[in-house]
DNA sequence: ATTAGGG
DNA sequence: CCCTAAT
């Protein structure tokens, strides 16, 4: 029998999952907000993971908002710095200074705690935005025939001013991250110059969720002033169970089962510690930049104009074993940012969100003007990885903007199994793409502990694989359905799929429901490989039949009740 | 674990 | 397909 959210309490090769005591669901999902207990110490490199997680989430739920352009307010509660001995400056002072590595917090007066985070909001807005959001600056004009200014152009021009960013200060603003094992003020301020472009655009607060080797569990600054998302961070356990139950599972066929590792997991688990840093650059859609009593304003070649604040970059994946210097965790930081910086870098052009691909046409033609709306439009960084697992089998060799590793261990392994093709036409969607600095063993990584986004990520990427029914399993279900009727969807599946493993009862409930409004609809209404008629006809027919069969079991029913 | 139904 | 509520 297939199993999905079932928890093995026994554990499985060493791995003991937690013991949690159920509730009922709505007592379950809802987490309170806890104040961080005092003095604990969080971790810099948790923190930087916490906030690359609220800034995934922040990006995912901007793309359906994109105008709600909100500075990111980081509320993140200094527990164990202090302050006081500082003595209090004048805001102004350091703002635009961002390569100034002292503390930032210590220019403004000293107060309570809640003080403490609006100036770390304060200070992430002004200072760092600025920062990377100047270095790029580009133009094109918007008639091919003045200036050569198809996609290339751009897409040329984009990555020529992105180039001083790679010098520019950016290692040493990650390095002082690193420095700071418990958390300070240059902590969050490193995140933020990381994730500029969020800063200036999103609103939103930071919740950690922080589990140690032992299992104890903290949570930290449920500062949820947001309603329209989601608390993300109360999940954790299940996520355990989650990664297990996958693990375990005859559908989620994941690839990595693990061998006799045994205790070696468990040491490894508490030997090591994940960071899963996910970022979601939301490609900047940069308000038109204003020149209009400029002199060179023709009517006959009007220059696009337009400012780049920050690019939309794949995730950053960084994995370091705990006994790792701070050195080396510098250096897969600087790795991993690097690789994307230096490497083969592509510039993929978004307009309102869609994916530009015709480098020929001309930004008139595409719709790209000073007139039109500059704010849809957006770049993205797109790194051309190696292979990492060149699959024979695979017909269709995924763009190199796609997701490589991620998930893809399972897909792959599926698309084998089936010979299915899985085409990722989200375009849009270019976001899953790791820079593994070092050799993983997936393996292992399915078993470390993940921190809370990166949970609710791999929940995400669990979605089945879509596997439309063949017209012989449609032809089994109908018959299925006849002799036993809508309803019975476990002696369905036994009878007519029992040894179809990837078909759950409800799969076939779903198709059944499906193939009744397929057949009520008109042939040309209907999408997929077609169902023969004379099977839609056996469907309405047994759908009819058995609709009033089901009626006269329930007068039955209720005349013995009453 | 199953069933039913909405998303 | 997924998610949930209700059995």
């Amino acid at each position: 029998m297939v199993v999905k959210k079932r928890i093995y309490y026994g554990g499985f090769h060493g791995f003991i999952a937690p013991v949690i005591p159920k509730a009922p669901r709505s007592l379950r999902r809802r987490s309170l907000p806890t104040k961080p207990s005092q003095g604990t110490e969080i971790c810099a490199i948790e923190l930087l993971a916490a906030v690359a997680g609220k800034l995934l989430q922040e990006s995912e739920s901007s793309i359906s908002s994109t105008d709600k352009h909100e500075p990111l307010e980081v509320k993140v509660k200094p527990v164990i710095s202090e302050h006081h001995d500082q003595g209090s400056g004048t805001e102004s002072q350091h703002v635009g200074q961002p390569t100034n590595l002292d503390p930032p917090l210590k220019e403004f007066p000293h107060s309570d705690n809640d003080s403490n985070l609006e100036r770390a909001s304060v200070f992430t807005n002004s200072d760092v935005t600025q920062k990377i959001g100047t270095n790029l600056k580009i133009e094109a004009s918007e008639d091919k025939t003045v200036v050569n200014d198809t996609h290339s152009e751009i897409q040329r021009e984009t990555i020529e001013a992105l180039t001083p960013v790679k010098s520019y200060g950016l290692k040493d603003e990650v390095e002082s991250c690193v420095n700071n094992r418990v958390l300070k003020k240059s902590a969050s301020r490193v995140h933020l110059s990381l994730y500029s472009d969020h800063v200036s655009k999103h609103r939103g607060n930071v919740k950690i969720d922080i589990r140690d080797d032992d299992e104890k569990y903290f949570r930290y600054n449920h500062y949820d002033y947001s309603t329209r998302r989601r608390a993300f961070g109360s999940r954790s356990r299940a996520g355990y169970k989650r990664i297990r139950n996958i693990l375990t599972s005859r559908y989620r066929k994941v690839a990595p089962k693990p061998k006799d590792y045994g205790t070696e997991v468990r040491s490894f688990y508490h030997k090591r510690k994940n960071i899963y840093m996910r970022e979601q650059y939301q490609a900047s859609k940069r308000r038109k930049s204003f020149h209009h009593n400029s002199k060179t304003t023709n009517t006959k070649d009007s220059h696009v104009k337009f400012s780049i604040k920050s690019f939309k970059v794949p995730e950053l994946y960084v994995e370091v074993p705990e006994t790792a210097t701070v050195g080396s965790l510098k250096r897969s930081v600087m790795d991993a940012i690097t690789a994307i910086l230096q490497g083969q870098l592509h510039v993929g052009v978004l307009l309102q969100g869609k994916k530009v691909r015709d480098d020929n046409r001309t930004l008139e033609q595409t719709g790209i003007s000073q007139k039109s709306n500059l704010e849809t439009l957006g770049f993205t960084l797109e790194p051309s990885l190696p292979e990492s697992s060149p699959s024979p089998l695979q017909k269709e060799t995924p763009p190199p903007s796609s997701p490589v590793v991620d998930n893809n261990l399972e897909k792959n392994q599926e698309n084998m199994n089936l010979g299915e093709v899985v085409t990722d036409e989200q375009v849009t969607d270019s976001k899953a793409l790791m820079i593994v600095p070092e050799a993983l063993d997936p393996e292992i990584l399915a078993v470390v502990p993940l921190s809370e986004k990166t949970n609710k990520r791999f929940e995400l990427s669990q979605r089945r694989t879509r596997r439309p029914f063949s017209v012989s399993e449609v032809e089994a279900l109908v018959e299925a359905v006849e002799t036993l009727g809508a309803g019975r969807w476990r002696d369905v599946k036994m009878r007519a799929f029992d040894d179809a493993n990837h078909r759950t009862y409800v799969d076939l409930k779903d198709k059944w429901k499906t193939l009744v409004h397929t057949a009520s609809i008109s042939p040309q209404q209907r999408r997929g490989e077609p169902v023969p008629q004379d099977l839609l006809d056996r469907v309405l027919a047994a759908h009819a039949y058995w609709s009033q069969h089901q009626c006269k079991i329930n007068e039955k029913q209720q005349k013995i009740t009453v």
